[in-house]
DNA sequence: CGTATCGGATACAGTTTCGTATCGAAATGG
DNA sequence: CCATTTCGATACGAAACTGTATCCGATACG
């Protein structure tokens, strides 16, 4: 077991590919996908693939972390620097708890892709779990500081953020199947929003 | 073009290959089922498959109109019954809406599937839009009576319908990607009450 | 019953996909 | 630059799947 050289072309190879991914998978659906299809689409041929990856699994498993993970972290740096800049109301929480909470078509395809595979993949489940444990958190810090800034606090913490993630989901759904309704993202605050009042209190030592 | 005789034998193939189908789409998925894989499971050969059926997609849709219009007419049927027997409260309003919501793992996971599929496909989108429409008018109906009994009235009752269905698929998928959280009917039973206090209001003429 | 029609099994040809094994080109590092 | 390692293209064999065409048992109808 020799260490290997690692050259700089493999690491694009593995990045063209993996983009090549996520294209193919939100055109023609991961369970429809061919390896010839993304190796095509990245420029390559099979050897490329079975040179960098052992199965579209793990390529898409792979893919789905990788772009979750560079949301999440977007979504915590822009969370990092609000609450340096704290909001004033429930309102402006939201709004920018909706900022975060982007609907991407091409990526809630993929995204309905891999709960659909996962739900199936006994060890994928746990992965999801974990990942929507992680924007819960994230959701909740958002509002966190604004809730709190109006004089009101959370009874139960995690039943808020278990409905915050259920709206956020559920809302994403719509904005999908539903034609040209621009109308949603209002419906989506105000949705929001009464979750908000609903899972907070008024402080008592205030 | 002769009127053809329709035997009964054919019924039933169709039968047990619409039911196949649903058993294999739930563990292999939609996209890697193969026609083989569906005629085996219900016990015939190709030959059979495509003496009743186009494709594989043909049967897919067929498949999930027939359980969808099933679980739509039963929840209809249970709708009916209970109008004419009123609720008094909001939480039992709630509690029989969670009784028509019902989460089931195999039909979920079908409809994960479905979703997916119908993301990519445009001429889906509008059967799975109307789907919706469906249900939530549905959803509505159980709460009707109740809402109004209690004093309330329904200011905007397309934002309601929708944010009923948006939390019903945001929890669904909550129930299923959970591993064994059965405290999630509780968290349910919140959000829907939560959602309905938010979108109605006390009647002024009462 | 007998016969015409129907329905599903079987056989077949063609395509797609897969995974591997091999080979030449490119990159590395000395 | 040269030697060596690494990477990806190509060639190959095997397997799975598709869709059709044909045939024979089953079924309906008079």
């Amino acid at each position: 077991m020799t260490t290997r050289r690692v050259t700089k072309r493999r690491g694009q190879t593995r990045r063209r590919l993996l983009d090549a991914a996520m294209e193919v998978f939100a055109e023609s659906g991961f369970g429809r996908a061919s390896v010839e299809e993304v190796c095509g689409r990245a420029g390559y041929t099979r050897g490329a693939f079975y040179s960098n990856f052992v199965s579209l699994d793990e390529l898409f498993l792979l893919m789905w972390q990788e772009r979750t993970d560079a949301f999440i972290e977007a979504a915590e740096a822009a969370v990092d620097a609000a609450e340096r800049d704290p909001v004033g109301s429930l309102e402006e929480g939201v709004e920018r708890l909706l900022d975060v909470a982007v609907v991407d078509d091409a990526w809630f395809r993929v995204q309905a892709e891999f709960t659909a595979h996962a739900l199936r993949t006994p060890g994928l489940r746990d992965v999801m779990a974990a990942r929507e444990r992680r924007i819960s958190e994230l959701l909740m810090r958002v509002l966190d500081r604004a809730v709190e800034h109006v004089g009101r606090r959370i009874p139960d913490r995690e039943a808020f953020a278990d409905a915050l993630v259920a709206v956020h989901e559920g809302t994403a759904i719509q904005c999908l199947v539903e034609p040209g309704s621009r109308v949603v993202r209002g419906r989506r605050r105000a949705l929001f929003l009464a979750v908000v009042h609903a899972y907070t209190e008024v402080h008592e030592g205030a």
